[in-house]
DNA sequence: TATGAATGAGCCTTCATTCAT
DNA sequence: AATGAATGAAGGCTCATTCAT
């Protein structure tokens, strides 16, 4: 039967990716070997190559599966209604939900700072497939609330400090935790999506007045 | 004969750590090879181990040596006089400078990025020798900033908006390099430290008026 | 449908056979992979199994091809009427023509190389059913030329001079390009032709005046 | 004691290299097993790449030695006196003498066959330094056979007629003896240096007279 | 003290072959 | 009959480490 044959090499090929996925946030792409992602896939060492080509192919097969998991369990909200105050705060809670949710994979988290470093092709990818997106709509929600005057160049910067306070949550967590022993930041998501909401829309709107004080 | 043996043992020892500088933050740690660094630094493969013990002895030998370096060509400088704007300003602008300096040896971002994944004793100490300083130095600016009655609380959230922003520029230099390929940030030090000055300005002089506004 | 499959299969196995042939040609028997034959031939890699047993098999039988294969294309030419010197000279030029014709494919003198160094049964065959004719037919010449009293030793010292001279364009290829970089031998087939003929008809002429004087 | 290490060095470095020539001799560059030539040089895998660098390496250095080891065994003959007659037969005989002499290791051919299918640098080095100079000292003496008015290609041609008629009882070996199983032509050096002798010098003499009638 | 030589462990990869279907 | 999936064996190579000198 064929799909008794397939329905095998599948669930084969599955497994190693589960394994490929932890073993790689474990070590890194260096010192992860095919041999534990073998072992833990319960499969022969040749069967990675079978599947993937080489080691090169499967951690490339596991950064777009951590890309389909995520989008999985966090599908993009629509958000397009309501003043755009509401909708920077959704977006930002939405944002750092996805950052720091602790039932997130841990690994995906370690895959992307290890890709800071080193990046692959895996990296523009993401960028591509999944980081864009996310970056446009926030881009409209910042055009609406600079006001239609603003330059592309302004928006692209507050974007990206709306961003960079998000993501240092995650990125910078060792640091943070050295700074502020006592902070425990992803138990306090609603916390911090609060002030990183209320912090750059008074940025904003400053921004927004001192233009028009300098035009008008 | 012996300061001449000594002397010339130390000089060893100096070349073998530059030369691992170089390639650990090059290649990383598992990448690196102490053949390639010994060969880089003119010596014997088996000085690596006879200087510095073994690998991980030489990289933690590594981090030390370029924490030094970078104390060194970097001092923090005084900031305690002038508007709080001013220092803000100030102190932005240096934060920048240091982080994106092209003329900073580059290999200290990747050591940091590493430890960033990976945490060593490394880590701790550079957090207590040389970041909590600067940080203190910036909490005492935003204090002046946001006013008496503001709490611990806020000035550290703030502080650590205005740090995210400087940081992202450096930690996530390949996700910007992806959105925005025409940008080049390294060069234009001086227009991101004036936004990140005027955005978070506007920003906490916003989330001042607010909090007087609820309190009155 | 039994002749549809049957029909098929032998379409499978006449595939694979060329491909087995260039790819054995190419890379010689170990370095070949029944991958590549399987690719080449579109075929699944088990079907080399199923049709030829295993990569021994597949090559004895690619051997077996490739005689037949030049045989077809070559048949032996009649070469019996005329003056000895003019069959010689039609012998030099016909089996040198062979053994050089670009046209002809390249794989059988990889193959018939490969078979110096490590004999295999398919070359007692090849000697067997297509080189022993050859060999007779040049015999018979140059007894001819030799005289009836020349012993059964010289003349076939004499068959091996000639083919000597004939197979060395062939097999010394890469030791003449060397040594001439200038010469391209498979484009002058006829001048060496004419050489070979030549300068061997001038030794048995030479030869059979020696003996003579000898004798006389 | 630096000699006593380096004295060590060398001495594992020419077992690991007679190992190897006999391997390669055996089985080919390719079925050849760094495993089975560290094996039989008692030495550890890792060994040989300490002292080729990898598995080509190797095999040059192989290639070299078997040159350095015929050359030091079969030291070029002086052949400059005489008449030329006498030193064509001297010639002939010397280089049947090198390429049948059973006495000679058996593995330089088979190394040289390979090289014939698959010509690798070895071969262009081996041409330049061994076989040009032996080459040329053959073509002074046909030069000298064939007369001051023979055109260089003339010279080539017979040239290449003497070396061809040499090495075919060493190239073709397993043919000839499948033709004539009687034979055994590495016991009858003497007698095929006769024969290429005389069969060389007829051919050469009779095309000598030719030209000669043509012009004349 | 300092080093050239050597090693052992282990990794990625390739490949002919087998097996269930 | 014919094949996709899977495997075991082995090979070349890299590298940190050790050791005798």
């Amino acid at each position: 039967m064929e799909t008794g044959q397939a329905a095998r090499s599948a669930e084969t090929r599955r497994r190693l990716l589960e394994a490929a996925v932890e073993v790689f946030a474990e070590e890194g792409f260096r010192k992860a070997t095919l041999h534990e992602i073998a072992r833990r896939a319960d499969a022969n060492i040749a069967s990675t190559g079978y599947h993937f080509g080489n080691k090169e192919g499967l951690y490339a097969a596991v950064f777009e599966y951590a890309e389909r998991q995520t989008a999985n369990s966090h599908p993009p909200a629509q958000n397009d209604d309501g003043l755009p105050e509401e909708r920077l705060r959704r977006h930002v809670t939405s944002f750092l939900s996805r950052l720091l949710d602790p039932n997130r994979p841990a690994w995906f988290a370690r895959l992307l700072a290890r890709e800071m470093i080193d990046p692959t092709p895996a990296l523009d990818r993401l960028v591509r497939n999944r980081m864009r997106a996310n970056h446009q709509q926030l881009s409209a929600i910042l055009r609406d609330l600079l006001g239609e005057d603003a330059t592309d160049e302004a928006v692209r910067l507050c974007a990206l400090s709306v961003i960079a306070q998000c993501t240092f949550y995650r990125n910078s967590a060792p640091i943070i935790s050295r700074l502020y022993p006592d902070l425990v930041p992803t138990e306090e998501i609603e916390h911090l999506a609060d002030h990183v909401t209320r912090f750059s829309l008074a940025a904003i709107r400053g921004l927004r007045v001192k233009r028009k004080e300098r035009r008008g």
